[in-house]
DNA sequence: TGTGTAAATTGACACGGTGTCAATAAGCGA
DNA sequence: TCGCTTATTGACACCGTGTCAATTTACACA
């Protein structure tokens, strides 16, 4: 009974994430995720009050899937501020390629679509958090050159979605020249040396 | 005549500029611009093929208004590499927040328009050919670390609206705190040395 | 002063997409 | 078999874009 739901949610939570995977940042319609979710466009509604809160599901079902929380988590074993910016950097900018498509999306809706622009946001605080953490790291060894609060929202910004679409998909770098030179600026920046 | 011709149209572009940049992102709608312009709906018909070529046509409006050509043309005179990487960061970084607005509507509209991705992407070809003319300059001064064709891309990225917009608009940055940053962070990563 | 022409207005419409609703069907446990 | 939940079908309202035709306004010129 509550397994017959899930399953239809989640074949719809799947085919979703298999469009907008495949074409980020072009939401696709309604009647687009039920067709390739052999579902009627209404049964869509059944399990999802709108379009906005369908794409978030997907989010959130992404991170669940991928286990987000533990890949971060692991970040924080590390032993010197050097390490934990290291194993950061390493942890996040390896998960953007996984889900590019689908926060792209977000991403986009997040300008005209309030719920999104919150689930956006949050997300992106939770990643922040994650950069406050390697800073305070990095602080505490004397690493840092600069005020913690301001090496915090550059390390966020270098590690941003834009930063990597623009770098992997505008200019064409292949995953390992992003990683290395996004690893280089942030410890330039923040450490003053690579 | 004509000057009747260019008035209406004039009224429309300012029209729209304003709603643009009082709600970036967030594209108005037709109806919102003919009210703001004192103008019938249809009469935007009249002057523009479609919304997306109101658009288009108000970002080179602006381009022709604040001269930007000149300005960029600014930064050839310098005589070092290091002054003219300086000067092409101080005329572009200063000139982003007087395009916000509009920019970013052309940008969130590149996602699923083809038009409106065809004129962002030409403009910001034209960035990038400054981005490329400094470096190429740090280059015969030999004062680059790295290939000439991937330092291009990272100062393109680091002036990218993108990252202006979410250093000065989510952490909050004064634009000279963006301006000094951004600054350091170029000179670190494209010549290893503030 | 009137006439011709270009610009603008008005009101109507088609189209596509979201979200809602009511009626009906299908599946399944008791 | 009954009753409940889930899903389907087809219809509809709403909103925004873009198109159209009929009409009005304004103004240049004779």
């Amino acid at each position: 009974m509550s397994s017959e739901i899930s399953t239809t949610r989640d074949r719809i939570l799947n085919a979703a994430w298999t469009l907008l995977e495949s074409n980020p940042g072009v939401a696709a319609r309604m009647s687009d995720i039920a067709k390739a979710a052999g579902v009627s466009r209404q049964a869509l509604y059944l399990h999802f009050p709108n379009r906005t809160e369908l794409f978030i599901a997907v989010t959130r079902h992404q991170d669940a899937v991928f286990g987000v929380q533990d890949m971060l988590e692991a970040s924080r074993a590390a032993a010197t501020g050097e390490a934990r910016l290291q194993a950061f950097i390493t942890a996040w900018g390896n998960y953007i390629p996984r889900i590019f498509g689908v926060a792209k999306t977000l991403l986009v809706m997040r300008e005209t679509d309030a719920d999104a622009a919150q689930a956006w946001d949050e997300r992106m605080a939770d990643m922040r958090e994650g950069c406050a953490a390697a800073v305070a790291a990095l602080a505490r060894d004397g690493a840092l050159v600069m005020e913690e609060r301001e090496a915090t929202d550059l390390l966020w910004t270098l590690l941003s979605i834009p930063t990597w679409e623009h770098l992997t998909r505008l200019c064409g770098w292949p995953q390992e020249l992003y990683m290395s030179e996004i690893t280089r600026l942030a410890r330039l920046g923040l450490c003053g040396q690579a």
